[in-house]
DNA sequence: CAGAGATTTCAATAAAAAATGAACAAGCGC
DNA sequence: GCGCTTGTTCATTTTTTATTGAAATCTCTG
């Protein structure tokens, strides 16, 4: 992790820079994004002025391809924006300072359909349950009492970090 | 996902415990855990009685590796405890319920190292920052005010999250 | 509207992560 | 202490995920 970012890159980004990088590295592998884009959004964090695809290929050392796709995801969260430079033939990119979008992203995509899945497992469990007999029916129900318990815990808690999150 | 748990795992495995597991792999997957941890917790979650490491590789069909080291990780947890079985050779293993401990453990260690660790970075960044020639120094001393501003938000909110996990 | 530049897509490849299984160690009962 | 059962470790293999790069597509602009 400390050699994220080599030395060969280090000719053309900044000390500044690679610190921001690799601290978006870290933190975006958390929530499952690839490298490729915490490299992205992390020199686009840093930047004081709006970079073209180009420039992110030539200083992060990347392919077209990852550029193409990591800009992509960091737009669709809305995390990266386009700025649209008169003159200029290739659009540029800023990248959006509200870092809840990371989260609310995460939540939305990631953590709301695993859970309206789980939802509609329970049921089927209870379900499964009935038809046990007595000694582990009654262990069963009290486990997938647990279940329940926990998911409408998470479903309280969920809208209370959004707005926590956006405020 | 669909499959996450095959056929020939049916002949061992009820349905009830298959929809435990594939909601535990689901779940624990989203804390970077490996498919093997959450099918060794889901089934113990579901068990009425206690397993034995045997029991787990025999009817997940996991090899001895993947057993031991899922029961060290989860039992590193807490997730996990040990049933001294009088009159048994082998250790036998149940699921403690308090799911929290999954996040518990996120939370130290995953999440407050990261965040310790950019805290650091942050200082080494206004550093940098200080070197800087003026248009780029206020544009990059405002980042840096951003990053700080999350930091914190994080970590007042961290506790409040626990506190109310524990609860 | 032709053609160059810019971007996207996707099959192939590389890198990272997880699972296997055999060698090793620990612990128990005789 | 010896032999057997149980459990751990770790180098190797397998699986999964990310990256590349070349072909296809889109889009300005002259």
């Amino acid at each position: 992790m400390n050699q994220a970012v080599s030395e060969e890159h280090a000719r053309r980004l900044s000390r500044l820079d690679i610190e921001a990088i690799e601290m978006f590295i870290s933190f975006l592998k958390l929530i499952g994004l690839p490298k490729s884009v915490g490299e992205i959004y992390g020199l686009l964090f840093v930047s004081s002025q709006p970079l073209s695809m180009d420039d992110l290929i030539e200083k992060l050392q990347i392919s077209m391809g990852a550029a193409s796709q990591g800009l992509k995801l960091l737009r669709s969260v809305g995390a990266v924006k386009v700025v649209y430079t008169p003159g200029e033939r290739r659009d540029h990119y800023v990248a959006d300072l509200e870092l809840s979008k990371f989260a609310a992203s995460f939540i939305k995509e990631e953590l709301n359909p695993r859970m309206q899945r789980a939802l509609e497992r329970i049921e089927r469990m209870e379900k499964e349950a009935l038809l046990m007999e007595e000694p582990e029916k009654a262990v069963a129900f009290q486990r997938i009492e647990r279940l329940k318990h926990w998911m409408e815990r998470g479903q309280k808690m969920m809208p209370w970090i959004l707005r926590f999150l956006v405020s």
